[in-house]
DNA sequence: AGGAATGATTAGACCGGTCGTCTAGAGCGT
DNA sequence: ACGCTCTAGACGACCGGTCTAATCATTCCT
């Protein structure tokens, strides 16, 4: 009982295999069957675990937002840093994690984004929750940089907040297209005039 | 021979089908069947016109940004407006199109730049070509304001081109996965503050 | 302690739909 | 009448998600 039970196990596997191959191919263009294969489970188990493909998505997205959530809080939690500090290292990890494997980013809000919020309310709102837990974590990093001097900007905070996010998702969907880090670099450099900062 | 053959009427139709129920359902989800049944149009006539699903695709996608292209230049060429009133135009249209149909918008760009970039060779480049025509109107509207002293910003012009695509890019994205058409309203004053717009 | 019962997990069959092909034949201009 | 473009739709091989039946582990009762 110490560790994880096998039940649990099995799960996970299942949705972090997912994670991993529909971050590359998309939903639907991705059978169970290449997933469980992936994941080493047999086909027979899925539904037990999950009510549908479907609610599998749903399960998948939640769980990479988690994840993903738990990440932003790490670096909001760092010591020693000015709020502008911690906004230039959350969208260098971005940038990071994006260009990897190629320029094809496995980040999943950007990879399934158009893609499901049309096919499936349950995988829409799973997005909506995420994203909406993104922007007002940089919407509180826009509050702290405030606070403590080491950025300005015009506009209500959310706006700033959820237009910095929209500039960085429609970079990484030009990322894709282009296969060049450019967009991303042209994103910075707009990130950093928008909130009146220097080289950091 | 004045107007369009026949057989040029039965290609473009399927064309245009496929730019109908694509821009809805994405690519993978959408089969082969479903778009020559709506176009009316006999099965065994696909593959006289396209090579395969994916050349069809690349040819769906030039044809949308060759019309997309042309209905930008009608903006750009429209005599009577400064450059920041023919820029706000273009938003506009933009928030109008994607807005229709409950906030699942029909901009191929959106709906299948993530999906497809990483599928398809000849669909990405298809979609660069098209985003880059798009981006480099944009830059001429930009030039062209700061020309008749309709606006006025900070930084490289491409930057500043590439990073408004790119958020309105964004935008799309979370229009649809909030299905709310706020995302576009932030869209809009950021756009007006970037580039030092009076409220047009 | 032994064995039946219970619930979690697996196995694989199932039907329907996928893309892509292929053989005929219809329609048209010459 | 001939040749060529285009249409027609059946067909095959395969893969999709789903479900029912059997297996396994575990627990509980006698």
């Amino acid at each position: 009982m110490a560790t994880a039970s096998p039940a649990q196990d099995t799960r996970s596997a299942i949705l972090s295999a997912g994670q991993a191959i529909m971050g590359r191919k998309g939903y639907s263009g991705v059978g169970l069957t290449e997933i469980l294969t992936a994941a080493g489970v047999p086909k027979g188990s899925f539904y037990h675990y999950f009510a549908s493909k479907d609610a599998f998505g749903e399960a998948m997205v939640a769980a990479y937002f988690e994840d993903y959530l738990a990440g932003m809080d790490a670096i909001i939690a760092r010591s020693g840093l000015t709020a502008a500090e911690r906004l230039m290292l959350y969208f260098a990890d971005w940038r990071e994690n994006q260009v990897a494997y190629d320029c094809q980013g496995r980040c999943l809000a950007v990879k399934l984004g158009a893609e499901v919020a049309d096919l499936s309310e349950p995988m829409r709102l799973a997005l909506k929750a995420g994203t909406g837990g993104v922007v007002s974590r940089l919407e509180a990093m826009l509050r702290a940089g405030i606070a403590d001097g080491s950025l300005r900007f015009e506009g209500h905070t959310g706006d700033v907040a959820a237009s910095l996010y929209n500039l960085w998702l429609g970079a990484s969907v030009m990322v894709k297209i282009e296969r060049s880090h450019e967009p991303f670099e042209a994103a910075l450099r707009t990130t950093r005039r928008m909130l009146a900062m220097s080289r950091a």
